[in-house]
DNA sequence: CAAGTCTATGCGCCAATGGCGTCTACGTAC
DNA sequence: GTACGTAGACGCCATTGGCGCATAGACTTG
């Protein structure tokens, strides 16, 4: 199988998780959706390694991400968003 | 007394945990400063109702922040780095 | 003065996440 | 072949996220 094939998989699994329970954290539902971080990050055409370090974002937390092992919690869920939206300007804000 | 006072024993005790424990998630430290999150909403003169809702951080969890009670993981504490920074394009890109 | 509103502190509670390490697997290049 | 970089999978624990409720000032209004 191939690269694409993996990431639907992947994708499968996440969608599935996200469907079958959409409680966050404390057993409440998350207001923003969590953006698809996987798809942020091809956008940008980073690594993993990259795209964690540009965002201050622990490698093992952004696998857990995309991995759908993990849900971002309401805060990390803001940043994504924030992320999806103005990539250079938080890569530069955060810089340094 | 007033209003300053209050927020100077705030702030000795936020800086009291700081300095007791570094350990930030999983017995490691943090690689950013988590910022002080009451003097960046202050800046902004926004209540803590409204910078919750307009930066998508619920209510309990920033209040837990600027009590000193609990402390932004790393993903919230780059998030607050770049509202720091950007306050205004954040709050675009978070907003609807 | 009392009543109501807004704002913020303090704290208990639970499940879920953050964060790390390790192992495995795939591709490409050397 | 071997080395390297990327990424998936999973175990583990302490800490946080997230909520609710009670309390306490400050400011306005009746």
């Amino acid at each position: 199988m191939g690269r694409f094939a993996d990431d639907l998989i992947a994708s499968m699994k996440q969608a599935a998780a996200h469907a079958r329970g959409r409680k966050v954290r404390g057993l409440r539902v998350s207001v923003v959706e969590a953006p698809d971080v996987r798809a942020i990050r091809r956008k940008l055409r980073m690594s993993q390694h990259r795209f964690a370090a540009a965002f201050r974002i622990p490698l093992p937390t952004l696998k857990n991400w995309e991995q759908g092992r993990r849900q971002p919690d309401a805060p990390a869920a803001a940043y994504l968003l924030a992320i999806k939206r103005r990539p250079k300007e938080i890569m530069e804000a955060v810089k340094g």
